[in-house]
Formats: C-alpha cells, sequence, structure tokens
DNA sequence: GACACCTTACTAACCAGTAAGTAAAGTGAT
DNA sequence: ATCACTTTACTTACTGGTTAGTAAGGTGTC
C-alpha cells in the first residue's frame, strides 16, 4: 500500500472495486488473492504489492467504505427526511441489485469474530457511523418532518438499521422482501407511499 | 453418516454441538474439520467417518435445527402471542451469550452464495419456517391479543424477524442493540413492558 | 540509474477428503 | 460356551488443492 503514480492509483482502485464486489457477495474469508488476481488479469504477487497483506486490503476497503458513506450523507444533508429516508431505501436496493450483494455491515459484523482486530476496529468505526445515519433520519423526521412513531428516534433508527441489514441478507431467499420491509418501515414511521 | 449404534449416536451428537457453536461465532467458512476433532480429542478422519463430506454436516446442522425449532414452536403453540413474543425475545437472548452467537439465518443467508446446494435448499426452508412464526406471533398478536400496530401482521413479522436478526450481529459491535430493538419492537406493537 | 510495477518461483500452513489398517464389540452357528 | 466372522469406530498416513505471503529478478519510465 506504499505508492503514489497514476498507473498504481488506477490498479489500486479496480484490485478495491474487485474485492469489495467479493466481499459483499462472498464475504471476506471466502475469497482470495487468487479471485483478485485472475479478475485483474495480473499474477498473484501484483495483488500483494499494492495491499501486502489480506489485513491491508481489508483495512483499505472499510476505510473507502467510511469516505464513501461520508460523501453520501453530505450529498444528502440538505434534504428533508422523508427524502433522505427514501435515499437510504435506494442505497439498500442498490445493493441488492448488484449480484445480490448485502450491507457491509451484515458481513463484517457476522464474520466480526474471524476478523484481523485493525479490521474489527475500522468496522465498528463504519457501523456506528451508519447507525446514527439512521437515528439521525428518525429524529429530523419527528422533529421537523412528517414521521410518527412511538419510542425515542434512537430505538427507531436502530430498529430501521438492523431490519434493513438483515433483510437484504433474507432477500437472498426471497427477493420480495425487502420491498416488504421497506414498506413497513414507512408505515411504522407513519409516512406517505413516495 | 451411517451407523446405528448408541456410542456413534453420541459422538455424531458432540461433532454436531461443536458444529453448531463454531457455525454460530465464525461462520461455515470459517471452521474446519480440525477445529472439531481436536475440541473432540479425535482425530480427523473420525469426524469424516460420521460425516463424510463437510456439505453433510452443515445439511445435518440445519435438519437439527428444524427439528428443534418445531419442537420450540409446538411448546409455545399454546400461549398468547404476547408470551410467544417473549419466548421468541428469550430465544434471541440466548444466542447472544452463548458466546455471541447470531441467528442461524444470519450465518445462512450471509453465506449463502459460497453454501453447497444442499446446504442452500435446507437452509430455504428453514427460514421460511422462522419467517412464518414471527408473521403468525403478529397475526395472533393483532387478532387476539393487545397488539395495535400500522401494516399487515406478513409484513411486520419480516420486519421483526429482519430486525433481530440484524440486531444480533450488531450487538457484537455494541451489547446495548439488542434490548433496545427488542424494547422498540415492543413498543411498536404496543405492547406493554414485561 | 533509480524507482514503480510487475513476474516467476517458491514456502509453509491449512484445507477437505481418502485409503488402509486395527482394536473392540457384537453376531451367529455349532 | 466357544470359535469364526462381521461391523463399528476409530487411527495413521497420505493426496491434491488452495491459502496467504515472500524473495528475487525483469522491464519500462522518468
Amino acid at each position: 500500500m506504499k505508492p503514489v503514480s497514476n498507473a498504481t492509483k488506477d490498479t489500486q482502485k479496480r484490485i478495491l472495486d474487485i474485492a469489495e464486489q467479493l466481499l459483499l457477495t462472498r464475504g471476506f474469508n471466502a475469497f482470495s488473492y487468487q479471485h483478485i488476481s485472475s479478475a485483474l488479469g495480473v499474477r498473484n504477487a501484483a495483488v500483494h504489492y499494492h495491499f501486502p497483506r489480506k489485513t491491508d486490503l481489508g483495512v483499505a476497503l472499510v476505510q473507502r467504505y467510511r469516505r464513501r458513506f461520508a460523501r453520501f450523507i453530505e450529498a444528502h444533508a440538505s434534504l428533508g427526511p422523508l427524502q433522505q429516508l427514501e435515499g437510504y431505501f435506494e442505497l439498500t436496493d442498490a445493493y441488492f441489485h448488484q449480484d445480490e450483494q448485502i450491507c457491509p455491515s451484515g458481513i463484517l459484523t457476522t464474520e466480526y469474530h474471524t476478523l484481523p482486530e485493525e479490521i474489527q476496529l475500522e468496522a465498528g468505526a463504519f457501523i456506528t457511523e451508519m447507525r446514527d445515519w439512521a437515528k439521525t433520519i428518525a429524529r429530523r423526521g419527528r422533529d421537523e418532518g412528517g414521521m410518527s412513531y412511538p419510542g425515542s428516534p434512537e430505538a427507531m433508527g436502530e430498529v430501521m438499521f438492523a431490519a434493513l441489514q438483515g433483510g437484504l441478507q433474507l432477500a437472498r431467499i426471497d427477493a420480495g422482501i425487502l420491498d416488504t420491509i421497506k414498506q413497513q418501515i414507512r408505515d411504522l414511521l407513519k409516512v406517505e407511499k413516495s
């Protein structure tokens, strides 16, 4: 993970793109450097040149998620909570429609006990950021927008996040489940269909 | 998986117990026959004697879950829906308190694309049975018991199941999340704290 | 000529799975 | 009741494949 040139940056990005796809479809333990190198058309050691240990690749992957998610939040910051909720739903749909990917949080927590500590730490921070966003939507929805629900915004945010994380996984068994859960969350928040 | 004697039955059971623990803490791809044999104090091939392929072990594991869950449902069949809900919550808590295990459905769906087809089929049936139970609680809760919520019982059941599946996974990052989610589900169902 | 970016070639560990052998327990005929 | 035979539940010893990771060398570019 040393280099600076443009060629390297491009290769690094392509490695991360392939690894991300593999992570969200197969999990961290179920993909290897061979999967990446053959998809990229290079030799095994070339991947190790850019990411010496698999742990480095995993950390880089989660860090990129965190940067991307921060941009996503910023891009949706000026919207109302109802639109933010729909943006969240669209993100969820996008995962599923791309080869039945699941939420990165779902992979990282499920494989948590088998992951290197460096990845665990990065994953914990990432997941906290995502949960916080769900809570923010619930809070703003009650304070400013047209949401009405029992319990605290924090608790409602946790349920929304957990239900969508679980829903993305269950959608692999029954594709319809995701739409059902999205609509039920709208109903629980007393939000009109959009 | 051929034998019938008592000694074999006992060894088989112990293999399944160890494998179950490993499955729910590490996942199917992250445990090996070595883990089992060393925990059991026998050689590798002894495990292969009872379960020739890892696929056989996986199928046996899910089938045992299905039998156990069927008994669980039957044991709770005569109870009211509010008590059934609390029984479901206790089951969830039991998983978490045993080495931060997660819901088998969470493992099986997350690793779904890497599992042998025989396990996928068994997993699909098992997960359908669990989802159906959650829906039954929601339906009976509305029809007979003291539950009140927007949307259909089916949709509410899916959200409950998905939220608890996700919640068990997220509890590895933040142990408090599980209690928060359980209470919020009670609130969403307009159930009094028990 | 130094450095970035790769390749070839390798290691040691681990994986699922198998073949052959063995001790002990059970079974059946006499 | 004993002997012959079979079966059960393993063991030792192995195979072929995959894993992450490394060391050394080559090639093109600045």
